[in-house]
DNA sequence: TTGTAGGCGTTATCAA
DNA sequence: TTGATAACGCCTACAA
């Protein structure tokens, strides 16, 4: 007798069992192997037994186990993403645009949350890896020190090399598939935004936490400021975070009394600040412009209006998407994306009588 | 010669294969068995040798493939999440909670998002059975109609059939383990704070849509409102979302012109109105008070900071995660959660002067 | 305490 | 065009 009966049911079986290929087979008299090759499309099946094959599998209500088909080198359908913060705007527009473009392809997407901490993300990585995904996106800024990231590279290598596809967002350390945003040019256009209106005395929120994107801001930023003999600066250690900008202001505002324009290098950050000179009094933009950088949703719903350099969020998670879906083996693709100055209510000309 | 030889290198591999339980094993002179037991903590191995397997499994960077595992029979390791809107703040928290509460069971988490369309909703939940997920979490308000969720209730109960473990938050309908936020008490808590404040002409934005919870929370104000003989007020068909209350904010306005308080049903709808508002160049809460429900993470961050109903968010998603992965069987567990009022500088006595 | 062997549901490789 | 049959990597009785 076949051992491959279902548990003999003395009474109704309470548990209704997943209907497996084989059940479909048998209730047609063929083989697994042609319902096999017949639901994924393959070739070798008639185009009537195909045909027969899904209906009775439609009718049985079978759906394959994902595992099993897993497990024996079928494709995957589901995609992993990585970010550093889920919580982050930021990332949520992002991964918003991810899961929506996914599922239009049948796709399930896993989010894993690093919190900037690189081996958390190895960890993440590996897990991803171990769930053979069809493609990993890692979200967020790389680090400045390479020997960080190299764990992470060697494990996502190995994923390539069995198959898997990889691409990056806003990370430049890595070599894989990458929708850069242009850092340094948003900076760059902050800081001219800045100039323009006449601001002389500059601060600059940012500089700690090792991480590229922030680098990068500032570097933008340094290219114009130093390039105007007029402008003094200074870089107030601080933080990428809205809680690292509060402390952060606090500080500048003493060290730096004359200071006209405050230039934080995200929103979030930028919310942080706002906070800080709300709770001081101090107005903006009368006593004080602030500028933030990505143009998430909240920055519009801020009062007065952040103005900022919007990245296009949105467009980066589906481009990132479309990079992961159209396999390729060839030398690292890039997207470049570039950012456009939002100017709202934030910035001014510097008051004169301060 | 042992088929389980991995391909013989003459040269380095270039691609470096997973490494398997049965590497782990060879590296160690023991069975598969024992490393298997050693690593899911299964009585029956000495606690050195389990040391030994541990420590040399995460060298050689071991995980474990979750597809061979689950198909063994092995406990699934990823959770199905459903909400609404991914880009909700409402959601995202939720979302952020379950995720990091996962990833300390060692857990992933799967993203849906169902756009508050029942057969997507139904087409996701399908997806995540078929994934054999452990356990599915449907996050975000129920459907008044209960015809409407009728299809996702019998996957799911199949799902538990089947072991499968299922939660809800903010959900009423369906017959399972929930997390459910008091939005009626949350109603009339808003109610009364505006009563106190003198407000005696109220306009409320909602209704449209047919969300329990839209209902429930109009319920809450309504048993406050309609119990003070002094109150007059209007409900402003209104859909769930800040553009909803961006159109509503208007009509409203204008046809009520007495009004000194706007309520609205979400923080979402709340940043919508108050668009609305600073446009029409009305002053909050001067001219006109706000208030707003859930507080999200930027209700504190608006100017003015609105006032509104905290429900704690993260504790929802962590509860939820807690309930699913307490398996049981009996009557479905209940766990409601309460909200505080967050007063803020949105609302303050009608201005005497109108 | 440890090892052996069979099975989980598919896909893929051969034959037929 | 179809059908056996061997993987895929792990878990778990059962044996030792």
């Amino acid at each position: 007798m076949s051992s491959d009966v279902r548990p003999a049911a003395g009474r109704p079986e309470v548990v209704a069992a997943t209907t497996r290929l084989e059940d479909v087979a048998r209730a047609l008299g063929v083989s697994g192997a042609t319902v096999s090759r017949a639901l994924s499309g393959k070739p070798g099946v008639s185009r009537e037994m195909a045909e027969r094959v899904r209906r009775t599998a439609a009718e049985m209500g079978y759906v394959a186990n994902v595992h099993a088909r897993t497990l024996a080198g079928g494709p995957t359908s589901v995609l992993g993403l990585v970010v550093h913060e889920i919580v982050d705007p930021y990332f949520t527009e992002i991964a918003a645009a991810m899961v929506d473009a996914a599922e239009e392809h049948g796709l399930l997407v896993q989010v894993c949350h690093a919190g900037r901490d690189p081996e958390r993300e190895l960890k993440q990585v590996r897990t991803l890896v171990a769930h053979h995904v069809r493609a990993i996106v890692l979200a967020g800024s790389g680090h400045l020190d390479p020997a960080l990231e190299q764990p992470t590279a060697q494990v996502l290598q190995g994923f390539v090399a069995r198959g898997g596809q990889v691409a990056v967002i806003g990370r430049r350390g890595l070599k894989a598939d990458a929708v850069l945003p242009d850092n340094v040019g948003a900076g760059a256009t902050i800081a001219r935004h800045l100039v323009e209106l006449g601001h002389r005395r500059i601060v600059v929120l940012g500089g700690l936490g090792g991480l590229t994107t922030v680098q990068d801001r500032i570097a933008g930023l340094a290219s114009v400021l130093d390039a105007d003999p007029d402008v003094t600066w200074h870089l107030e250690p601080c933080e990428f975070s809205a809680d690292g900008a509060t402390a952060a202001t606090a500080t500048a505002l003493d060290a730096h009394p004359g200071t006209t324009a405050l230039v934080t290098l995200s929103d979030q950050m930028a919310t942080g600040a706002l906070d800080v000179l709300r709770r001081r009094g101090l107005r903006v933009p009368d006593d004080l412009s602030v500028t933030g950088f990505d143009d998430i949703r909240i920055a519009a719903q801020l009062s007065p209006g952040l103005t900022t350099v919007r990245f296009p969020l949105t467009e980066m998670g589906r481009k990132a998407l479309d990079l992961v879906l159209r396999p390729h083996t060839g030398r690292p693709r890039r997207r470049t994306v570039s950012s456009v100055l939002v100017p709202r209510d934030s910035t001014a000309a510097p008051n004169p009588r301060r």
